[in-house]
DNA sequence: TTGACATGCAACTATTTAGCTGCATAATAA
DNA sequence: TTATTATGCAGCTAAATAGTTGCATGTCAA
């Protein structure tokens, strides 16, 4: 979960997941393509999203062919963020607004 | 939502929002203990918490009291993460499952 | 076979990050 | 007032991170 973490928080990693759910199986070359950084640079980033779950990859030929895998973001969402989203965390909120109410007085 | 993203990544940080969970308006001496580490480091992780707005705060006295906001986790699993982790997402993880079929013949 | 292409591996640098210590400031309590 | 407590600020070090370059390996196509 922490490597899901880390994977995600950098901006570039982001992109690359946002461009493999745009289309899958693409190439290293091909999602170098418009990041302005180098092959090696991008490479970096792919085996650390490859490291975390969140990239699947598969041989064929020469060509690395780089699939999304959802499964640790929702393991995150449900695990984690769901705690944090939900109705209880609205009721703290408003705890905190009432005690802060209280502290204006 | 880059600062969000770079603040969870951290598991002091999580450790932090977790507790602030627990028990909101804590101060930062009472949020030190037990997590192994000095207090000028716990206070460098809250305010990189408040920084990314994650965590609200409200001095009373000399005490200054922490408070959870879960608007930007909100934020990131409704703008991002349910981009992933939704129908299409699934759709997409059968098409890979589809293609790998296909490579294995 | 030869050249082009896709990727991997290794080493280097600069920046960021996480933790620390030491001292200063402000508020409470005796 | 004086001692204690809660916090902030500044500076330092070690480790992690993001990017680079250079070279090696393996595959495809002519």
């Amino acid at each position: 979960m922490d490597a899901t973490f880390k994977a995600l928080a950098d901006p570039t990693r982001r992109a690359l997941l946002d461009r493999l759910l745009g289309k899958q199986g693409q190439t290293l070359t091909e999602l170098v393509d418009g990041l302005g950084m180098r092959r090696q640079s991008v490479a970096k980033h792919l085996a650390i999203l490859e490291g975390a779950g969140l990239v699947s990859c598969q041989w064929h030929g020469r060509e690395k062919l780089h699939y999304l895998n959802t499964v640790p973001i929702a393991e995150i969402s449900r695990r984690w963020l769901d705690r944090f989203s939900g109705q209880r965390a609205a009721a703290i909120l408003n705890l905190r607004d009432a005690l802060q109410e209280n502290e204006n007085e």
